[in-house]
DNA sequence: CCTTAACAGTGT
DNA sequence: CACTGTTAAGGG
């Protein structure tokens, strides 16, 4: 039995990022373990940490040590495999042990759960017919009332007694202190799925759906836990391949995780699961508050549910049982976390998998580059489903050359080709979806005259021009009035250039007066409802034309949309991201994927200044294997990931001088680290300006570092980390790591 | 993070 | 010499 325990006490400053050694008094050592919260003795008062580790003997000064106070009753221990999750965060992507920590356990809320309470009779029914008889003697006639009520059906609910009944608090709590009723009171947890009804479910997997079952099940019955990755075309059913999955390895008392890119949880998606699950199955998303978020761990963590539907935090859901993450859309770069510990919800599900004795299923239609490379050198499991359900056909897909367009006189932000199509879409009473990733009016306003452009004076990008005559900072929020004159030279002749959405929308109604028209964007999303308030507006043909942001093309399924219109397909194109090519590819892939999805066949139109270029492509041909081809001879030769491994240093501070000498010397290290280890090459860039050099006043540099093995990096990180630590300079500066970035840098 | 000790500066 | 504000270090 232990004698010591390690403990890491509970505040996020990274000076405490370590342990303290504690002794463990005789009492608690029974109970004592892992991943429970206590109650510490630090300095002269007293708070609460973790224990991370327990041992026999003390790596401090014996004499110094004090002993744990207790533990923390109600408190939620974290199993140790979630610690052990913990310090693989961040052993593999930096940052403390205790930001680890808090990306694992939930967030504890003051507020308890909601309280659910009952009154209940204490006394036999021969007592309380002498109490009801005193009651009316005394002429107590709320007492009368409520006991009266009770004979009848021992037990009722608070509400109802204060409500209907019209007996006062101070009354029953009288009654229970006379010893004549007991309130019961239980935490209910939030439920959030709670409200929906189900409806039946059937289905039979078709035979290729099975074949993927199958594979998966014999593996999993042998014993055998691996990562398959799921590559099937839009439409070919890979929720069935899940839902499938999850009941068969639940019937052996497992629990089941299944991530999906936030945008996609859907009404329609809980929806099938509900059906299949019922009340068994919870859901997290960012719309619940924290101590809603806080319930549904608890939930799993008591067994109350077996299936957790979440965004990459649920892969943190407390099962102890896991027996499958599945991840749908892996593809999608929300997977990656963008904030410290900047950790990739794929990896560490893999890495939660192989602790637990779990299996991954990664989905998608498009799979990431770094799978299918992984599944093609044996690492994961290549299932396929090519068919699509009911063999609807895939949507005719045209480029227009918009250089093209304009040598015709055309300036209009629609071609003359979606032009025709739109209209007659619009004829026939058929929906169209229009694409751009642009919000906002213009994505810049500048002086004719001089050439000024107009700048956030917090960050170091243009002010996007919005329909209200404000100019807005998509990085900050920062806004201010458009102005009318040149602020540089007094010039009247300031305009906007790169329309975004609303200017889309503009233009659009002046082009159709007669459609109804619906945009959906951040600007038109900020309320709570307003995002399935659209969507289903236009599911039941509100309207004729959708026009949006990337956010319109996730998973929805739109039965009516014969037309999908990518506005500027370049815009993903040219970002400075080693990934560009493909998200290209995957958001193209994605949008045409909205078109025909009912009976009738659908049309897509890609709108691109560079229709050669292979991600455009490939895309109109739907060919992924040649897209896949080229991007891998493209990382091969340039080194990047999945091929080599990246380590982005980001130095931030209010001050740009500092940010810059911090990241000089850490360059400084990276390149001593270099120099004692010569096998192990290392590309070392920088320091440079990250993309945007300047956010909220936050000036950042960056060093880009490209080794063979992720390990390398990890111990140049961990270099780096110890300097920025034990390194005055870095006070004012904040060291971030990113590895294997996947949302520009 | 919070607390404390040490230190320098200020005021009587 | 007591008092106050600033800073660095320690916490087991």
């Amino acid at each position: 039995m232990a004698e010591y325990a390690k403990i890491i006490v509970d505040i996020s400053h990274e000076k405490l990022d370590k342990t303290f050694d504690y002794r463990i008094p005789p009492c608690l050592r029974e109970r004592i373990d892992i991943g429970m919260q206590v109650y510490i003795p630090f300095g002269n008062r007293r708070i609460t940490g973790y224990v991370v580790e327990l041992s026999d003997e003390a790596s401090y000064d014996e004499s110094k040590l004090k002993e744990i106070a207790g533990i923390v009753e109600n408190g939620v221990p974290i199993e140790s495999h979630l610690i052990a999750l913990a310090a693989f965060l961040r052993q593999n992507y930096g940052g403390t042990m205790n930001q680890a920590l808090k990306t694992v356990i939930p967030v504890r809320e003051k507020k308890k759960a909601v309280l659910h309470k009952r009154v209940r009779l204490a006394l036999h029914p021969m007592e309380a017919k002498n109490q009801l008889g005193e009651y009316e003697r005394k002429h107590n006639t709320a007492r009368e009332r409520l006991l009266r009520e009770l004979i009848g059906q021992q037990e009722m609910d608070w509400d109802i007694i204060t409500g209907k009944l019209n007996v006062s608090g101070s009354v029953i709590r009288a009654m229970e202190e006379a010893g004549v009723v007991k309130v019961i009171s239980e935490t209910v947890y939030r439920n959030p799925i709670g409200h929906l009804t189900r409806a039946a479910y059937t289905l039979t997997p078709n035979e290729e759906q099975q074949r993927v079952i199958d594979e998966v099940l014999l593996d999993y019955e042998a014993g055998v836990r691996g990562t398959y990755l799921l590559k099937g075309v839009t439409g070919s059913g890979k929720t069935e391949v899940y839902m499938e999955l999850i009941a068969r390895i639940r019937d052996e008392g497992k629990q089941a995780i299944v991530l999906i890119p936030e945008i996609a949880l859907t009404y329609q998606t809980v929806m099938r699961f509900y059906n299949r699950f019922g009340d068994r199955v919870s859901i997290l998303n960012s719309r619940m508050t924290p101590g809603e978020r806080y319930d549904q761990f608890l939930r799993a963590k008591n067994g109350e549910i077996d299936i957790m539907i979440g965004p990459r935090s649920a892969v943190f859901t407390p099962f102890l049982n896991l027996g499958i993450i599945i991840i749908d859309e892996e593809h999608e770069p929300s997977y990656k976390s963008e904030t410290v510990p900047r950790y990739h919800a794929r990896e560490t599900a893999i890495a939660r998998a192989k602790m637990l004795g779990a299996s991954v299923v990664l989905g998608s239609a498009t799979p990431s580059v770094d799978s299918y490379y992984k599944a093609k050198n044996g690492e994961y499991r290549l299932l396929t489903l090519d068919r699509r359900v009911g063999e609807r056909e895939l949507p005719v897909c045209e480029v227009v050359d918009l250089r093209e367009e304009l040598r015709m006189g055309n300036r209009s932000i629609l071609s003359g080709r979606l032009d025709a199509l739109m209209e007659d879409r619009l004829r026939r009473g058929e929906q169209t979806m229009l694409f751009l990733n642009r919000r906002g009016m213009a994505g810049f306003v500048s002086c004719r005259a001089c050439g000024h452009v107009i700048k956030c004076p917090h960050c170091d990008v243009s002010l996007s021009q919005h329909g209200n005559g404000r100019m807005v900072c998509h990085y900050c929020g920062y806004s201010e009035a458009a102005p009318l004159v040149c602020p540089s030279c007094g010039s009247k002749y300031i305009s906007g250039f790169k329309a975004g959405t609303e200017k889309i929308e503009m233009l659009v109604k002046a082009r159709f007066p007669d459609a109804g028209i619906l945009r959906m964007d951040m600007d038109t999303t900020r309320s709570r409802e307003s995002y399935e308030q659209i969507l289903s507006a236009f599911a039941n043909q509100k309207a004729d034309i959708l026009i949006g942001t990337q956010m319109i093309v996730k998973g929805h399924d739109f039965p009516n949309v014969t037309l999908v219109g990518v506005l500027a397909a370049d815009l993903s194109l040219h970002v400075s991201d080693y990934r560009a090519a493909e998200r290209t590819f995957q958001l193209l892939t994605q949008a045409a994927g909205r078109a025909g999805r009912g009976v009738k066949p659908g049309a897509v139109v890609i709108q691109t200044y560079d229709p050669e270029h292979y991600g455009i492509v490939t895309a109109k041909e739907q060919d992924y294997e040649a897209l896949y081809e080229k991007e891998i001879a493209y990382r091969k030769m340039m080194l990047y990931p999945p091929v080599w491994n990246m380590l982005v240093i980001l130095c931030a501070s209010r001050s740009g001088e500092a940010a810059q000498y911090a990241a000089e010397q850490l360059k400084r290290q990276a390149d001593a680290y270099q120099t004692a280890q010569p096998k192990e090459k290392v590309y070392i860039i920088g320091p440079a300006d990250a993309a945007v050099a300047k956010v909220n006043d936050i000036y950042k540099k960056v060093i880009y570092l490209k080794a063979k093995n992720y390990d390398t990096l990890v111990e140049i990180k961990d270099i780096a980390e110890a300097f920025a630590r034990d390194n005055r300079d870095y006070k004012d500066v904040t060291v971030q790591f990113d590895f294997n970035p996947v949302n520009g840098f």
